[in-house]
Parts: C-alpha cells; structure tokens; sequence
DNA sequence: CCGGATCGGTTCATTAAAAGAACCGATGGT
DNA sequence: ACCATCGGTTCTTTTAATGAACCGATCCGG
C-alpha cells in the first residue's frame, strides 16, 4: 500500500517470509512492483546495510542492520516500561495481587508488582526470588522456557515449603507437563500455604518464555472455579504483553508462496 | 544518500542511537529533514510496525517488527554458509588446517573444517567434539562465550589428555584470563601432544562468542614466532566473520571486558 | 494570568523522484 | 541454436515526496 517507505518495508517483510534468499525478478513477482522499482529499493537498503546482496548468486536476504536495531529495541523496551499498565489493569481487573518474573539463577525474581487494593490480599513484594519447582510462575517458565533449566532444577534439590509442595522430579515432571499441555500453570499452596496462584509464561518471538506473569490469591476465598477464571485472565494478559513487546505473532497477511 | 528509503533507513538509524525514545521535531532537527517528511516516514513505520508510537508521550521508538526480521536473519545466516570462504582463504594464507568451532553441551564441535593440502597437517574433521579446557578453541570460548559455562567447566573434572594439559581450575582460569588478555588463545600440545593451535572468538553483536576460530599446526614446524604469526591471522579471519555475519561492529572491540 | 516558545500534526502549491515499459547482455536449459 | 529468463540500465511520464506556512495544545517564566 501506499507510500515508497510502504512498499520498501513490504519487502522487508517479503524478505523475512522468503526461505534463505530470493532473487530481483522473484522477488517483484512476489510484491507485484515493478522490476527496475524492486532494484532501485533493494540497492537502496543494500547500502545502508538493511539488505545483503550475496556476492557469487547475485540474490538478496536482510543484512545486518536489522540485528543492530534488533539489539537496540531489545535493550529498550523491557519488561517493567511495557508491562506495568497491563499488570495494573489485570490487577483491577480480578481484584487480586499480581507480579512479573523473570529467570536469574535458577530461580524466579519479581519485577513488577501490583497488589490489590482489597483489605485481604496477597502482599507481593518487588525484587522477590521465588523458587521454580513449587510457584506458578516458577512452573510456567520451567514448561515455556529453555530445557536446560529444568533439567537443572530436575537434578537440584527440591525443598518442602509447603505440605503440599512437590519434592520429588517426578511429581514436578508431571506439573511441568500439565502446565505444558494446558498452557498455563497453577499453584496450591505449594509455595505458601495460605495462597495459591495461577501463571501463564510471557513468550518471545520465537516462543520461548522470558518471564510468567501470575496472579496470587489467597486461598481462603478462591474455589476451582475463580481460579479457572483467574487463568483465563492471566493468559490474556500475558499475551496482551507479549503482543506489546514482540509485535502480533499471528502476521500471516502476507503471501509467501513460490520459493523456488 | 538521496532517495526515500535512504532516508527512512536513516531514520531507523537515528532511532537506534537514541536513548529510549525521541520526539517528532527532535528527530527532524537531528536529521535536517523536515518536520513534514519525519512525520511523513514515521507513520509510515508506525502502520508496518517498524516504528512504534508510545501513546501516552506520543514520541517514537523502534518497533516490534524489528525483532522479527532479526529473528529471521540470524535464522537464515549461520556460520557454515558464511565463513566457509573465509576459512578457505585463511588456511590457504597460512598454509595450516583451520575449522570453525561452536559450542554445544559443555564442549565445542567443529562445524566447517578446511584441512591444509601441505603433506604434513592436522587432519581435522567436521563434527568432532573436542573438550573447552585443554584447546584453543575452548579456551577463546570459555573466555568470551558466557560466564555460566566457565564456572561449569571449572567445576567438571578436568582430564588429561596430554602432559601439557592443565587439570585444575585455577590452571585452567589462568589460561583463561590471559585469553582474555590477549583477545585469542594458544593451545601448545595440550589436546594432541603433536599439535598446536590458535583460536580467535568469533562474537556476535553485543560482544559474546558464539564460537571460535581456530589453527591448527604440527608442533614440529611451528615456533614461538611462527605461533604468533598464526595468531595474527586468525584473530583477523574472526574478526572478518564477525563483521560478515553482524555488520562492521561500531564499537567495542576486544578490550578485556570483564563480563560479570 | 498572560505572552512567547515549542510541541505534534495538517495543508497545499511546487518540484523532485519514483515508476515502468522497453531494452541489453549474460546465462542456462532443451 | 534457440528461447526464456535472469540481473540490471535507460529514459519519458507521472506520481508522490517536499516543505513553508499554519493550527491548536501545552509548557513555562515573569
């Protein structure tokens, strides 16, 4: 549509849809422009270093600008800045205390919180190191997030804070899968025992969680069904996030078809 | 630098040198470009999502669609379709067997191997797992890749393999640090006894190593200053597949920095 | 409480540059 | 030897980028 800076990022998004490289005629085809308009965009991006012309093929792919704005972005636009209207919202939302976390050292630590406003609730604190084995949080990263660290966490210890946390590999195997089927995970009392709590992993682009957000209650006055319904929250919210960070991941407008 | 793209590539890059975000007149002042236009290209950017507009400020930052075309790119450019003629050309310039390493499990795997056609050489081959302590290519590794594995390893049984190989951590850390020194590491007969290598990190964008360089020689016809010499090359070979692969890196070259 | 400066954003006549059909030499498959 | 297609160039037409002037909102010092 539109403008040159339109069509220029259209193929910039051709580009990224497009298996390895492409060549100039293909790639017109694809983006219905005008060949000698394709080249003069390409040469263009080329040099700024946008897009790579490969020597030998005479073909192009995205160069590597897009990782220097790619680190910038990344360095930028992090949790707490884009994160915290989401969590105050969700926390009025449900009327209930909610945090984000994120992974360090083997363990979870709070980045974000929104406590509730209500007399009895859950007291988060910001800066908190939460276990992964026994919370919410911790088991929505273990199932989202790199195999490495729950392999780590399998071959830990893994200490009873509760009389209902799960101590041995097998039982926080089988919670990890739960929460991989169901995609979100849940947390009785295993943490403390008077709250239990519900998380749902912030997923990256290529998705794997870099954090979970999870609302805790306390358990006296959640049954099944709130905290069904609490996940349910938690979940949109999570994905409201990750929208915010990482863009729409569901970007399937564009036709990508014909490679070679 | 005349056209439309020319400018709105500009402009990216103008968003990227800033801290967070900027305003609209900041930015056309810094860019001498009308108001009018700045305004013209960043609406532009903000509908594809390769700028993004803060609501509230109403100023503007990189947006999310960079981090998809990253994805792509670092997808699509690895190691062997990039720095095979690289290798080539530097085994032929030293006339020694030289191979790409990258990391994978608490050791290193040579993924691209170019073996010298001299009569006498080390004979290499793709896929070899080789140890991090007790070669060059561990070593470059250990130095620059991440903290996490060098504690690892240091905390591993350390085997020998040869007479010259260190087998205790704080031998091992001291190879490491005057790695880290230099910007490459030797290897004198320390995994072969019959061989000796040199090893360059070969780093990504913001500095950490992602695998390493090395060459390898017969310790017969190799001297301190022939080692040297290998040296040299190597760590300018790396250097060349770095700028390749993440562009020409703007700052920050090897200064030691102590990462923690 | 006011006046000037600056903000983000809009308008529209002017003009520069983007478009695109035709063309070119090279390449490659049949 | 042929024809199709490739990447790239040329050149006239047409389109869209430009930018000075303008607007309302906001900020800020006196």
């Amino acid at each position: 549509m539109g403008g040159t800076v339109g069509k220029s990022l259209a193929l910039l998004d051709c580009l990224a849809a497009v298996q390895d490289d492409i060549g100039l005629s293909e790639l017109a085809r694809a983006l219905n422009f005008d060949k000698a308009t394709t080249l003069r965009l390409l040469t263009a991006m080329v040099t700024h270093g946008m897009v790579e012309k490969l020597a030998h093929s005479r073909r192009y792919r995205l160069g590597p600008m897009v990782l220097r704005l790619a680190r910038k972005r990344e360095a930028t636009v992090t949790f707490p800045q884009s994160a915290g209207p989401i969590l105050k919202s969700l926390s009025a939302a449900v009327q209930e205390s909610c945090h984000l976390t994120e992974p360090a050292e083997m363990e979870m630590i709070s980045s974000i919180v929104v406590n509730s406003d209500r007399a009895i609730r859950v007291q988060l604190v910001a800066g908190q190191r939460i276990p992964l084995h026994c919370t919410a949080s911790g088991l929505a990263y273990l199932a989202f997030g790199p195999r490495a660290v729950l392999d780590r966490v399998l071959a830990a210890p893994l200490p009873a804070l509760t009389p209902n946390t799960c101590t041995t590999p097998e039982a926080v195997l089988r919670e990890v899968s739960a929460t991989m089927a169901r995609g979100y995970a849940f947390n009785r009392g295993a943490f403390d025992i008077e709250t239990c709590s519900v998380a749902a992993p912030i997923l990256d682009g290529t998705g794997l969680a870099k954090g979970a957000l999870s609302i805790a209650a306390p358990t006296t006055r959640i049954d099944e069904h709130g905290l069904q319904r609490l996940a349910d929250s938690v979940v949109a919210a999570a994905h409201e996030i990750t929208r915010t960070i990482f863009g729409s991941l569901s970007h399937s407008s564009h036709s990508s078809r014909s490679s070679r």
